[in-house]
Order: structure tokens, then C-alpha cells, then sequence
DNA sequence: AGGCATCATTCAAAGTTTGAATGAAGTGAC
DNA sequence: GTCACTTCATTCAAACTTTGAATGATGCCT
């Protein structure tokens, strides 16, 4: 029953939908050439994919001949929710399938609360209402996730441990639900929609109240063997450091991290809080070279990273973009300081990231699958 | 006529393949089981592969009812030539497809005399003789090469560049003829062969004359966006360090590879070259002293790299190997520096590569794919 | 109007996987 | 020794997918 006859065409249908999800508007002849499928074959999986309200005619192209029908992601026909969870936070988006928001939700929320899984529900069901070609529902949440089983593993900001989340929220809502960290989520986002999504191997760096990256690597997010992958807040930069959270001393983040800044600004007398040091940052030399340093640290570490992964660019996100300018041309230099391997030239990208940013990050995790049947709660095929 | 039908029975010959080599000893429910394939083909494929000399019967197994047989890779059918190629040198070995070395050469070469192929080609054919059952040559190469088109891009060290190696080799010996840089194709071999094949995320870092490293995800080696992944050896340690042949400062390699410790003892008086410092080490502090700074910088790069990939163990070679345990404590220690991430916990393994070690990873490029028709000359499927 | 170039679709043929039934190969009990 | 039993392996018709070649569609250019 499970042929692997019909894995073959549901692996050319999600190979069709990823092509023409990220390589743009794309003709038939044009996706057949690409995968090397004939022509025959693109004209059935198209239409399927047609029929499906997950692709459409987004243009159509003539030198000479017949038009070329130039096939895009589907604008209005599916949709995706992409939820961002945090302690006392909730905020969700709606998403079309080429990754565009097109409606948004914030409501309070306490995850430590006695039921928060019920209350998750019941802000969301009370948000969605029509349920016609939803997709799913997708949750990013810092900690650790298993996104395979939908489980979170740990997530100290929220006062969860090994939570089935996905399994009892899918339940609740009678949606397929999908939850993965918040960064891999990001990356997979910047996968599937974001400017560097033609390459299939690129890294992203996200900068604000902490700091993460994720590599993409054959045009998947890379989640280690731990599922730790990724994980440079807590690299050693200065072993004589002060204490960071985590129990060491000197980490990065204790360094390049809206508190940790905001803290040692304090410490100097500089400013009060992070956006008072940032307003300063305009005018005062001594502001702006807390951000140089901080540069440095970053630029030092990424040296490493970029060397090791080879990434086509380098996306910077996060709410930290909006510094990213002061930092910049720190972590440029010191990745110039390296003369062998692709630091120097790698290209830096900050990224246009709003408050919704993250939540479309998680509501890349069901667009990114959206062929798969429902998640069978019986039986999962082990490896 | 390359049909996709055609293919799918090729991509589940080479997945049943793989998990025989990769998996150990394996009954073919054990195959159909861990691949989703029903007994049925495994049966079909297995049989081909038994038939082409590449899988045999290893073992059987039996509790109650019909034994199980299990297969494992052949070991005297077919066979494979591995070859490492120095400016003044070439290291040859012949491979059975369990990776074991099964012969050896080693014969003067002069990479810059003036015709470095033909003379290759010659070597070769006057070792090799009987040509029954071999898959084809694997050439490693210290320098950067396009492996996917057989072409050398630059090999300072061989004083070459941008050189058809493949093909014109190929048409000398009239076998196939993969090449490859020689750090991937040791991570290769490591991941067919090696200890942490049951793994398919995992780290290896070569120590020698120079320092090198490379990253399997998915058991496939990453070769990054450029092809320049793993490049370790120069990322700045130390931005006031000495200068390094690379034209940067404080390169990892300039304290972490036979030459430069050499060259700081000596600088200290302790040894005239790379030998006597490690008879040294075996009795004077200083000298162990020297390593032991040596392994922190190493241990603080790790720590960016470990953090970042999460390998599930990292494993250690090249000719370094034999000076490892001077500086394992100390990588150690600073691995252990980071309490977030996998840095902390990842095992760290020696690999006891010997001499024809880097041959044997150049073996591997040829067994890896044995599957694969001859490469057609002519057109190349584009992606 | 007609020719033409290019894109797209149709359809019989070829090839692969699969479920169910059947066969094979031992162990252990009596 | 034989018989039942258990587990692994194979066979085979049926189901399904892809494909090459032929055919159709579509609009520009002369």
C-alpha cells in the first residue's frame, strides 16, 4: 500500500513544487530540462499540482512559437499559520504559499500557565475560523525541538520539557501542526522564500536578545546528529570573559547580544537600556565603538564558521538587523583577515525582518512539506 | 532510453548497496525494513549485486526457522586502485571493496616534469597489470579540485593548474578515473569504512604537515558553494601572530602542523626539526609545553567548528595522528570550555592511519560510486 | 492566409515495485 | 526419525509510473 511506485511520483511532485517554489516562475519545458524528467511526466505532476491550488500561471512568455506558461507558487488558493511562542506572547501570521503575509494576530499568552496547550488552542481556533485550504499550522519555539516527532525536548524560556506539542495541538485543532526551533524555522524560511534561495547552501546568522545561526546545506536546514546544530552563542571568545548565563565564561552572546550590550553600556555609564544605547550610537564615538567590538568578536567567530561550511552568503536576521550597520564593518574586516577559504569574499545579507518575521519562519515548516499526508499518529516508519 | 524507471531500480541498487556497506552485515529483511522496500525487490537487487561481485554472503544467522544470510561487501571481486599524488612522489594502493589494502606501490614522481600525465599513466599501467575486476582509479590531490568533472582547479603544491585529469587519464588507462581533493576523499573513506560509518553527521580534521578538515551530513562529504569547505588551516588564532605562508597573521596552521612547531622549536632552541621535538616530548616539559599551547588553539577553533556542525563524534587523522595524544588533553579542555552545544560531549577519535592512509581515502572515490556507468565524455546532464 | 517555431499533450509500450501465496531451511519435540 | 513450526526468501500476476514519438496547440512573421 505504501508502493514505492507512488513514492516516485509524490517524489517528482514535491520535486516539481520545490523547483517552481524557488527557482521562480518556471515553464514546464524549462522544469522537465532542470530535473531531468520528460516532458510527459512535468505536464501530469503539473497538473496535479494545479488541481491541488498549491501552483499556478503566474505569467506567460512567446519569443516565437507556442507561449511558454510560466508556473508560480499559488497566491490565494492554500494557506499556512505560523506561530512564534513565547512566555507571555503569542504572535501568529497567515501566509500564502509563496510565503507573503497576509493577515496577522498578537495576543497575551502564558506558557506557564496550568493548560497551555489548551490555551494555545483556543487563541488560535478563535483567530483562524475558516479552515478551507489551510495547510497547517506551524510553531517556532526557542529551545530544543524534535521536529521529526513534534516534540520539544526542552525550552527554558518557556517552562516546557518533553512536551508533545504537536500531537496534542493537531488534536485540539483538527489541523496538521508542525513545530521546530525558531532558528531552523527562520532558515527554512530563507530556504524557501528568501533572496538567497536559488543557492542550496548558505548560512544564517540570527542577531537580537540572543544570538544563532543555521546552515543550509543542499537545500536543506542542517540539524546535526544532536539536533544542536548551529549553536554559537555559547562559543568561548575570551576565556577570562565574564560569566554568562550558561554557566561559562566569555561567550559570544555575552558579548554580541541586545542585553549583553545594553548591560556593558550600563556598566560604562553610556546608556540605560539597549534602545537608549542605540539612540546614542547616532552621536556618541564611545557607543559606537562598543558596537566595533562587539563586531570584532562576532567577525572573529564567523571567520571559523564561514571557512568550515563554504555558504554562498551569509543572511543576517533577527531583531538585530536594525544594528547589523554598526556591527557590519567590524565583522567584515576581521573576516578579511583570513586569506585562504571564502570568509573574505563570502557575501553578508542582512535580512528585512519585521516583528512577523519569525512567525513566517514557522509557518515555513508546513509550506515546506505540504504534500505530506496527515501525520499518522499510528506507526512511524524508524530509521 | 534514460529512463526514470531505469533509475529508480539504479537509486535502490545503490541505496541497498550502501547500507550493506555502511550497516555492517545485513539480511535482507533487515535491508527491506530499514529502506522501506519490500522483500520482494530487495531480493531482485540483491541478487544483482551478488552476481556483480560486489555484495556477498558474509555470515548467516539463525534462532528458530530459516536462517538469515547476511551480506556484506565482496571481498575479492572487485577492486579499486587508490593513489596519492605528491610533487615527488606517488602512493598506491589496491583496495578490496571492504576498504581493505590488499597491495601496495610507491614510486618516484615528478609532478613538474614535462609530461606529468603521461608519466602517471605509465606508473600505473606497469603496476597495476591484470585489469580484471577493478571499478577504476581514485587520485587524491592536495590542492582544489572540481571532482564532479574530474579537473584539477589549482594544486600550488604539484605546480598545477587547471588540468583535465580525469579524462586524459582515463583515456590512457582505459579505466575510470575519479580524482578529488585528498582531505574529502579521507572523509569519504571514512565514512564508508571508518569507525563512524554507522554515523551520517560527523567531523574529521587531519593533522600533518598542514590541517585540513571536512564535515559528512547525510554521509555525503559537503563541499560548500564553492567547493572550499573545511578550510581550517587559516582562520586567525591570533591576529598579532607570525606571518603565514598565506599572506595572513596568526593562521591556525602557522601553530598547529609539523613545519610551524618545528620552526617554534627550533626558534626556542628545543629541536632541530619535527622528529627531535617529539623524541623531545617524551622528556622535556618544554617541549611538551609546546604542544600543549598548540592543542588550545586547535581546541578553541573546534569549539566554533563542534558548536556549529554537531558531529556526532570527530574523528582525527593524518599523519598528526601520532602526536595527537600530546595535545588531546588540551583540546579537550577547551572543548569542554563551552557548556551549550555539543562541544563538550562530542567524542574525539584517532584514526591509526598509516602510511596509505591517503591512497586508501583516493580508493574511495572509486568505491563510492561503483554503480555508475562509465562517464560518458560527451554531454553532462546540467542542474 | 499560410508557414513556422516552440511549447504542450496524448497514448501505447516498457519497466519497476508490490502483496499474497508459495517455497525453503532449519530447530525442537515426541 | 518424523512432524510441526517458525522465520527467511522467492515467485508471479497485477498495479502503477515514466517515456518516446506522434500529434496538437498557439501565436508571430512574411
Amino acid at each position: 500500500m505504501r508502493g514505492s511506485l507512488k513514492r516516485m511520483r509524490s517524489d517528482n511532485r514535491s520535486m516539481v513544487l520545490d523547483y517552481v517554489v524557488r527557482q521562480g516562475p518556471a515553464a514546464r519545458l524549462d522544469i522537465a530540462k532542470a530535473l531531468g524528467l520528460s516532458p510527459a511526466t512535468i505536464t501530469t505532476v503539473v497538473r496535479e499540482l494545479v488541481d491541488g491550488g498549491l501552483v499556478e500561471v503566474v505569467d506567460s512568455e512567446q519569443t516565437t512559437g507556442r507561449p511558454r506558461e510560466l508556473f508560480g507558487p499559488s497566491a490565494s488558493s492554500v494557506h499556512a499559520i505560523g506561530v512564534k511562542l513565547m512566555a507571555h506572547r503569542v504572535v501568529g501570521v497567515r501566509v500564502n504559499y509563496r510565503g507573503e503575509v497576509t493577515g496577522e494576530m498578537e495576543h497575551a499568552y502564558d506558557s506557564r500557565g496550568p493548560r497551555p496547550l489548551d490555551a494555545l488552542a483556543e487563541v488560535l481556533t478563535a483567530w483562524t475560523g475558516d479552515r478551507s485550504g489551510l495547510l497547517g499550522v506551524g510553531i517556532g519555539i526557542s529551545g530544543i525541538v524534535d521536529a521529526r516527532r513534534g516534540r520539544v525536548v526542552g525550552a527554558p524560556r518557556l517552562g516546557w520539557n518533553d512536551l508533545d506539542v504537536a500531537a496534542e495541538l493537531s488534536d485540539r485543532l483538527g489541523t496538521r501542526v508542525r513545530i521546530d526551533n525558531d532558528v531552523m524555522a527562520l532558515a527554512l524560511a530563507h530556504a524557501l522564500y528568501g533572496p538567497a534561495r536559488q543557492h542550496d547552501h548558505f548560512m544564517i546568522l540570527t542577531l537580537g536578545s540572543g544570538l544563532g545561526s543555521a546552515v543550509i546545506a543542499a537545500g536543506a536546514v542542517q540539524r546535526g546528529a544532536r539536533g544542536a546544530a548551529g549553536e554559537l552563542g555559547h562559543v568561548t571568545v575570551d576565556a577570562g570573559g565574564p560569566e554568562c548565563g550558561c554557566g561559562a565564561r566569555g561567550c559570544l552572546e555575552a558579548y554580541v547580544s541586545e542585553p549583553a550590550l545594553a548591560a556593558e553600556a550600563a556598566r560604562a555609564g553610556l546608556a540605560t537600556d539597549f534602545e537608549d544605547l542605540l539612540d546614542k550610537a547616532a552621536s556618541e564615538p564611545r557607543a559606537r565603538a562598543l558596537f566595533e567590538r562587539a563586531g570584532t568578536r562576532l567577525g572573529r567567530v564567523l571567520q571559523t564558521a564561514v571557512n568550515l561550511v563554504d555558504p554562498a552568503v551569509l543572511i543576517v536576521s533577527g531583531e538585530g538587523v536594525r544594528w547589523w550597520p554598526l556591527v557590519a564593518d567590524a565583522v567584515r574586516a576581521e573576516l578579511r583577515r583570513a586569506k585562504a577559504g571564502s570568509a573574505g569574499s563570502v557575501p553578508l545579507i542582512p535580512d528585512d525582518l519585521d516583528d512577523r518575521g519569525w512567525a513566517r519562519g514557522a509557518a515555513a515548516c508546513v509550506l515546506s512539506a505540504p504534500l505530506e499526508t496527515t501525520t499518522p499518529h499510528t506507526k512511524e516508519r524508524q530509521r
